[in-house]
DNA sequence: CTGAAAGCGCTAACAT
DNA sequence: ATGTTAGCGCTTTCAG
C-alpha cells in the first residue's frame, strides 16, 4: 500500500556507491568530484529522494530548525510577527517549529521542553502575561541553546531581546494628547508585572509628570491585555459616573473593549469620551471612528530577532547578548486628534 | 559550557538497569513493575531527562506529530483555524508542525515535502489560490500519510475534506438581500478556480436565478481574495459610473477593500452602496457601519479536520474518506439590512 | 576521491 | 520482570 521512502542506501545500491558517497554528494561536499555529484543528484531526484529529517538531525549537529513560542496566534500583533518569522526563515533556509502557550505559563514551559527535545538550534519566545518562574530559561541556557526574547521579555540579566521602545512610544502619545488639551486621562494598563505593561505605564507617567498633569489613581487600571479587560474597566468607571476624557489603552484589544462598552451605553467616541491605544492593526482604519495608535514595526521586530538568533547560533562562542529597542510611530486617525469641547465647559 | 542532555543510558547507568527497562518504564509499559516504574520515573525527573524527539521518532513508528499547511497566518480566518488546531492538538497530545505557503504553490509543495521528511503522522492542508498541480497530493497518498483538506480543497476524487457549505451560505445571504428589495447586486467573486470561489459564486447565481433577478456580467468580478482586489474592483465600477446597490464580497478582506474605496470617493455605506461578505471576523462589529457577513464556524472546522485525521491515522486500514460540509450562519449588522430608499426613486 | 566503521538515542522483537 | 540484539537513516571520523 504505502510506497517505501527512498533512502540513501537505495540510491547507493542502484549506483554501486556507498551511502557515504551519496550523502556527501547530496550535501555538496568537496570530497566528491563534480561529475559524480551531478550524476548522483540527478538519480536522487529521479528516484524521488527526500532526506529523512529525523535521521539527519539525530546524527548531525544542527537541525536548521528554530523553535518559536508565542502566547497567541489569532491576534493582530502576533499574527504579523509569526508571518514575518516564517518568511525570514524560509528565505534563510530554516524550518520553524511554532508553539502556542495560550497565555498559560505551564503550557509555555512544556512547549519549551518539547522544543529542546526536538533539538531546535535556537528559540524565539514571547512570554505569557503570567510567566513568573524563569527557571526554564536557565535550563535552555544550560543546554547551550540560543534564546532571544521578543517583545515580552522577563526581567533577568544576560539575555538577548528585541522589543519596541514602549516607554518612549507611550510618552509621545500622552505628550501629544496633553498638548492638545486633554487633562483627564485614564490608563488601562494591563499587567504591570510584564515589561510591556510596566514600560507603557512609565511612559504615561513620565509625560503626565513632565506637564504636571495629575494622575488620578482611580483612572489607572491593572488587569489584562484583552477585550474583556477594556470593557470591564470602562464599565466600572461608567457605573461610578467617573469617566475621563481620554483612555489610553495598553493594547489594541483593550481599546476594542472600550469601543464595545461605549457603544453599549450610548456614549460617542470621540465626542463623549476618547481613546488611543498602544499597538496597531490595519482594521483600526475601518473602525468608527478610526482608532489612533502607537504603531509597532512588527516585521522589523521579527527580522531583528531572527537575525540575532541566527548570529548567536553561528557564533555561539564569541556571541554577546544584544538588547534592541525599536522605535514606534504615532498614528493619528479619528481619535485623539482634538480636545472635546463639551468637556471644557 | 553546554550541559549534556540526559539520555536513557545515563539513567540506566545510575540505576544499574538496561536502557530498555528505562525506556519501557518511562513509557508506562506493562512489562515493568509498578514499583520500579515509579522509581525510574522519579530519578528521570530528578536528572532532568527529556526524551530525544528525533531518536524516538527514528526508531518508533509514529511521531505523534501532525503537519499543517496554510496559505496565510495574519488573517482572521486562518488565524482562528490555526489556534483551534493547536488547542485540539495540545489536548490530544499531538505536536503540530505548521508551515505557511503564502499563497505560493511552489512553496506549498516544498513544505509538504518537508513535512513528509519530518515523518509527520498526517497532514491538514488548506491549499493556495493558485494550486493547480495536484501531483504532490498523490505523493503524500503513496507514502501512506493521511491527508485532510480544510476549507480550500482541490477537485480530485477520493479525498477527505472538511469545509463550509459555501454554496448554501451564499445562497441564503443573497436570498435575504433579494427579499429585502436589493436587485442590483454585484459579486466580487475572487478566484473561481478554487472551490470556495466557485461555490460561493454558484450560491449567488442560484439565488439570483430562483428569484429571477438578472445577473449583470459587468458586476461579476474575478481576481483575488485580498483587500486590493476589493478596492480595485470597486474603483473600476466607480470610474465607469456603474455601481450596483449591493456588493457581495467573496471574503472579508475584499469587503474591507470596498470600505476603503468607498470612503476614498466619499460614498457612504450603506446609504449610497451596500456590502455583505462571506467570512466573519470579530472586528466587523466595530466597522463603520458594522459589516454583515456569512459566518464560518472556524473552531468546528479545525476540530472536525483533526478528528478525521486522527481517526485516519489510527485506523489506516479500515478508514474511508469523509467529506464534511459545515453550515454557515448569516449575521446581519449595519449593512444589508434594508434597501436603500434613494435607489428606489 | 571513495568507503568501512562507529554511533546519534531510542524502541521492537526476541530471549531469559 | 528484565536484558540482549538489532536497527531506524543518516553523518562523522579515519583509512585507503
Amino acid at each position: 500500500m504505502s510506497e517505501k521512502f527512498v533512502t540513501l542506501s537505495d540510491i547507493a545500491k542502484r549506483l554501486n556507491y556507498s551511502t557515504v558517497t551519496i550523502s556527501k554528494a547530496l550535501r555538496g561536499h568537496s570530497d566528491i568530484s563534480h561529475a559524480t555529484t551531478k550524476l548522483i543528484r540527478s538519480v536522487a531526484e529521479e528516484m524521488g529522494y527526500t532526506p529523512n529529517f529525523m535521521a539527519r538531525n539525530l546524527s548531525a549537529r544542527r537541525s536548521n530548525t528554530i523553535g518559536v513560542v508565542v502566547p497567541k496566534i489569532a491576534h493582530f500583533f502576533f499574527g504579523a510577527i509569526i508571518e514575518s518569522i516564517y518568511d525570514y526563515a524560509f528565505n534563510h533556509n530554516y524550518e520553524i517549529i511554532l508553539t502556542v502557550s495560550q497565555e498559560d505559563a505551564e503550557r509555555e514551559k512544556k512547549h519549551i521542553q518539547t522544543l529542546l527535545s526536538m533539538k531546535v538550534d535556537g528559540i524565539i519566545i514571547s512570554i505569557t502575561q503570567e510567566t513568573k518562574d524563569y527557571e526554564i530559561f536557565n535550563v535552555v541556557r544550560k543546554r547551550g541553546v540560543p534564546l532571544v526574547f521578543l517583545d515580552r521579555v522577563p526581567d533577568i540579566p544576560d539575555i538577548s531581546f528585541v522589543q519596541v521602545n514602549d516607554r518612549e512610544g507611550a510618552f509621545q502619545a500622552i505628550e501629544h494628547a496633553i498638548n492638545l488639551g486633554y487633562k483627564n486621562i485614564a490608563h488601562f494598563a494591563g499587567y504591570s508585572e510584564i515589561n510591556i505593561g510596566m514600560e507603557r505605564y512609565l511612559g504615561f507617567e513620565e509625560a503626565m509628570n513632565k506637564y504636571k498633569v495629575p494622575i488620578n489613581k482611580e483612572w489607572v487600571f491593572h488587569g489584562g491585555f484583552g477585550e474583556k479587560y477594556g470593557y470591564d474597566s470602562f464599565m466600572k468607571l461608567y457605573r461610578e459616573n467617573n469617566l475621563p476624557d481620554l483612555i489610553f489603552a495598553v493594547t489594541y484589544p483593550v481599546a476594542l473593549g472600550v469601543y464595545m462598552a461605549a457603544r453599549e451605553v450610548n456614549l460617542n467616541i470621540p465626542e463623549d469620551i476618547d481613546v488611543i491605544c498602544f499597538g496597531g492593526a490595519e482594521v483600526q482604519k475601518f473602525l468608527s471612528p478610526p482608532l489612533s495608535c502607537i504603531n509597532q514595526p512588527t516585521e522589523l521586530l521579527a527580522e531583528k530577532s531572527m537575525e540575532i538568533l541566527i548570529d548567536n547560533i553561528n557564533n555561539s562562542e564569541s556571541f554577546v547578548n544584544k538588547n534592541i529597542y525599536l522605535p514606534t510611530e504615532l498614528i493619528l486617525r479619528g481619535t485623539c486628534i482634538k480636545f472635546n469641547k463639551k468637556q471644557i465647559i
